[in-house]
RNA sequence: GGGGCUGUAGCUCAGUUGGCAGAGCGGUACGUUCGCAAUGUACAGGCCAGGGGUUCAAUUCCCCUCAGCUCCA
């Protein structure tokens, strides 16, 4: 009997002990960003060991024992409305797991659990009972003979309950689950098979039978080696020890739920499911964990992916933290808290909670801003209501572009709405979101295409094994043509048995090169990975070859070499940019090619001047010590001693690859330069967003960053030409330039108004009635209207059009009527615009129009002088 | 990946059948009354995101690019 379990901690620590002792191998819970790219988190115990039980990976142990961080938001099971309503559901939780890579099975696994669940959590065995998969005489039969479970406390249940699958194909098998009796005041008795919602049964432990392998025509072969994978929630566990009625008040959560009390002055009532506002305080305790958890492990609110899930989740919260009518700040303090609760067990909370607060904090401020925002419209709409017809009905189509538009949570429309008796049509708005997701879905299809000759690949990789990479050694070598398949006329792709060609991954694009054989040459224009470990050459052939024949394949070394020097630099800057901005900057993406590099990070705000030049500084300085370049293979864990960080996204199997170049360690499988000093110089030429909390840096190396200093040497050198000045004083004399040129403007400008003024007492006195109509050649439309601004502010005018000949060529008129006038300035001059060729009009007491022909200005300024006769 | 919205003074934003740009706050200067605050007057501050097109004329209409916001996948 270990010691009492009385908090998470010990929880976790009791599972693991128990397990270790067992022969397993703790592992460490892997990141919530999963490899597998067809998941969106980590959402299961088993989604690190998938690549062992699928067979893809061979499992470096043959038992392990985890407490793996897990999410489940967005996707498929899209319950995120629903956490906060229940007793147990959560967005982040941790999954005790054991798990057999084909070693122990059933007659181990099932006395194990029963041995931690009795005498290690202490639970009593006579409240306990099992379900089996209705077809499993098998573990029946374990629990009964081998454990001493009653019969009448073993239910056997069907597919539904107790049958795991992992996807349409692949491993599978039957279920076995643990439950708890919680007694009579819970539910009717009868054991879990008379209580299917789990209000008195409550399951608590599931054990997944990996035996059999699910066929694409629906049949089950048996596996030759059956597996292992057991799951329990934590929080379920820790509730059921610590007496409580659910997870919310165990010491994970309910400590957030009291900061989440303080933040808001909401009182909380435990076992309250009705009560609407401890339903918000359970959103924000249970939201602001798991956003904590997320950002810790790399996540950034963003509009897309995984990003985007998780500012729907911290939204949400922030959405309850206004509905319990709090406008200050509330996630700062729920995220000390959650940080306060996890860190024991997930220690980079300590390091990166700056962070992680830097980043929510950031993001509450931004949707507060939101919320404000949408607000207003709001009230927009609501006064255009009053003036409608129908006066109690917001449009579900209004909802809609508040909600998708600006970003203003419907749940929030219909509660202000509601205050004021006015109905949101829901229905509306159901259709206008339905809309939007098919549009999305559409959209998508178009994208999917070819299988087949997925098939076709996966057909040749499992004949002839994966291709052998020889690129890291040399640049050439001879190798037999494995496959040959045109494309069109003249394109083909070439599988080799060998060969020196690098394949686009890690960002590095692929070698280009040829591939001769005395009959023909085949000009390698791209390389690519067709299947993992399946090498494609993308060329054109000219002549004849043919599968079968061997030949030479040959990279272009000059591209390659430039490539190479990219590559290492891009894991300098990498380093630079941690250096200077942060640990949390983590690579996004990459783009490695012969003339640049492109480097995608996350990050939260843009570069300054200053940061990218210390990144400069930092990076050329590692290229000064000119030290050698070290590329080696090596075990995974003597990799992570080392320190180095590996690139997201990458698959790494037992074996990684390490790159040292400098000070910089990290897993790469690309090719390399031999030593920092190769790169020669590190410029930056660009940095950008390419979307919230993601930058883009793009750099370039050796020759190209020669090339390119030269060049802004050139200009530099033509603008102290222009200017007749000296590099250190370009700035100065350049500022005084321009500040010069704007102050020769103004000048002028003044001293055309004062001329403008000046001529205008001259024309003042040529009035006929208080109507001015003259011709004036040379002036900018815009003179011409200061001047006769300047003529009708004499008082006797009441009408002034000018027309003339601009510097350009045009004709330009204009006119102004004074005070008194009713007709508009317009009509004075619409028919004579029309004369010379143009149109125009304005409104008003002044009007300018234009015209082209400038030989029927005169009779088109009698015609305006007709006109402005007739309204004095 | 697919939609929607926005970009105007240091900040928050106005600006309709296209006619040379405004408000509030902030800033500066000079006053007034006084409680390190209020208030009056004046002034400065804009390639109306950038580039093309239509037009006599584009902040306004059309196209493209860039940036930001937002929803869906």
């Amino acid at each position: 009997m270990a010691a009492e379990i009385r908090t998470a901690n010990e929880l976790r620590k009791a599972f693991t002990g128990f397990f270790e002792q067992r022969g397993h191998t703790k592992v460490e819970s892997a990141s919530l960003i999963p490899h597998d790219p067809t998941i969106l988190f980590t959402v299961a115990g088993m989604v690190p060991f998938k690549p062992y039980f699928v067979g893809d990976e061979v499992a470096p142990y043959k038992r392990a024992v985890s407490v793996q961080k897990c999410a489940r938001a967005g996707g498929k099971h899209n319950d995120l409305d629903d956490v906060g309503r229940t007793k147990r559901h959560c967005v982040f939780f941790e999954m005790l797991g054991n798990f057999s890579f084909g070693d122990y099975f059933k007659t181990d696994a099932i006395p194990w659990s029963w041995e931690l669940v009795t005498e290690v959590f202490g639970f009593d065995g006579d409240q306990l009972w099992i379900t089996v998969h209705e077809s499993d005489d098998e573990a029946e039969q374990i629990w009964h003979d081998q454990v001493g479970v009653p019969m009448n406390r073993i239910q056997r249940l069907g597919d539904a309950d107790n049958f795991w699958q992992m996807g349409e194909t692949g491993p599978c098998g039957p279920c076995s689950e643990i439950h708890i009796d919680r007694g009579p005041s819970f539910g009717p008795d009868g054991g879990p098979l008379n209580d299917p919602k789990g209000d008195r049964f409550l399951e608590f432990w599931n054990l997944v039978f990996m035996q059999f392998n699910q066929d694409k025509d629906g049949s089950r072969t048996a596996l030759p080696k059956p597996s292992i994978d057991t799951g329990a929630g934590l929080e379920r566990i820790l509730a059921l020890k610590q007496g409580k009625d659910s997870i919310w008040e165990t010491d994970v959560l309910f400590p957030l739920i009291e900061q989440a009390q303080s933040a808001t002055s909401t009182k909380y009532l435990i076992g309250d499911y009705e009560d609407k506002s401890s339903f918000s305080l359970r959103v924000l305790a249970e939201h602001a964990r798991s956003a904590t958890m997320l950002v810790n492990d790399g996540v950034f609110p963003s509009n897309e992916g995984r990003g985007y899930v998780l500012r729907r989740i911290f939204r949400r919260a922030v959405r309850h933290a206004y509905l319990l009518g709090t406008d200050k700040l509330v996630m700062p303090k729920l995220v000390e808290t959650a940080v306060e609760i996890m860190q024991e067990a997930h220690p980079t909370l300590k390091t990166n909670k700056d962070f992680i607060l830097g980043v929510l904090t950031k993001e509450e401020e931004s949707f507060r801003q939101t919320l404000k925002n949408g607000l207003n419209l709001l009230e927009n709409e609501f006064s255009a209501i009053k003036t409608s017809k129908k006066k109690s009905t917001l449009s579900g189509k209004s909802a809609f572009v508040l909600h998708d538009t600006y970003g203003f949570p419907l749940e929030l429309t219909q509660e202000i709405a509601g205050e004021r008796n006015i109905n949101v049509d829901i229905t509306e708005f159901e259709t206008e979101m339905h809309a939007q997701r098919t549009r999305a879905k559409a959209a998508r299809k178009g994208a999917a295409s070819a299988d087949e000759t997925l098939a076709q690949y996966r057909q040749l990789l499992d004949t002839h094994g994966q291709t052998k990479f020889v690129g890291y050694e040399s640049d050439s070598c001879t190798a037999k043509v494995l496959s040959l398949v045109a494309l069109d006329d003249s394109s083909v792709e070439v599988f080799l048995d060998v060969t020196p060609f690098y394949a686009e991954s890690g960002g590095q694009v692929g070698d280009r090169g040829t591939i001769r054989c005395p009959s023909g040459e085949i000009k390698v224009t791209d390389t690519v990975f067709a299947l993992p470990g399946l090498r494609k050459h993308i060329g054109v052939l000219s002549g004849e070859i043919v599968a079968g024949v061997e030949v030479t394949a040959t990279i272009d070394v000059n591209l390659r070499n430039s490539t190479r020097k990219n590559h290492t630099a891009t894991h300098i800057l990498h380093y630079a940019l941690r250096k200077v901005l942060g640990d949390h900057v983590k690579q996004a993406g990459s783009l490695v090619s012969a003339e640049r590099l492109r480097f995608d990070f996350s990050h939260y705000a843009p570069l300054s001047n200053v940061e990218i030049e210390q990144i400069e500084r930092i990076a050329n300085a590692q290229v000064l010590t000119n030290s050698d370049v070290k590329n080696y293979e090596t075990s995974k864990e003597k990799a992570t001693q080392a320190g180095a960080i590996a690139f997201f996204g990458d698959k790494y199997g037992d074996m990684v690859r390490v790159l040292e170049a400098g000070d910089s360690i990290e897993l790469c499988g690309g090719t390399h330069a031999a030593a920092t000093g190769d790169i020669g110089l590190i410029k930056i030429v660009e940095e950008g967003s390419i979307g919230s909390n993601l930058r883009r840096i793009e750099a370039v190396t050796g020759q190209n960053a020669v090339d390119y200093v030269i060049s802004t040497a050139r200009t530099i050198q033509k603008l102290n030409e222009l200017l007749d000045t000296n590099s250190a004083a370009l700035v100065e004399s350049m500022s005084r330039k321009i500040a010069e040129v704007k102050e020769l403007n103004d000048e002028l400008k003044s001293l055309r108004s004062a001329a403008a003024r000046g001529r205008a007492a001259e024309f003042v006195s040529k009035n006929k009635g208080g109507v001015v109509v003259q011709r004036v050649d040379g002036l900018s439309p815009s003179d011409l209207r200061e001047l006769a601004l300047a003529i009708r502010a004499s008082k006797e005018i009441k009408a002034v059009v000018l027309g003339g000949v601009t510097s350009t060529g045009g004709v330009a008129l204009v006119a102004a009527t004074g005070a008194g006038v009713s007709t508009p300035a317009g009509d004075l001059i619409s028919q004579a615009a029309k004369m010379v060729g143009g149109g125009g009009g304005g409104k008003g007491d002044i009007a300018t129009a234009g015209g082209k022909n400038a030989a029927a200005l005169d009779e088109a300024l009698l015609a305006a002088a007709q006109a402005s006769s007739k309204i004095v």
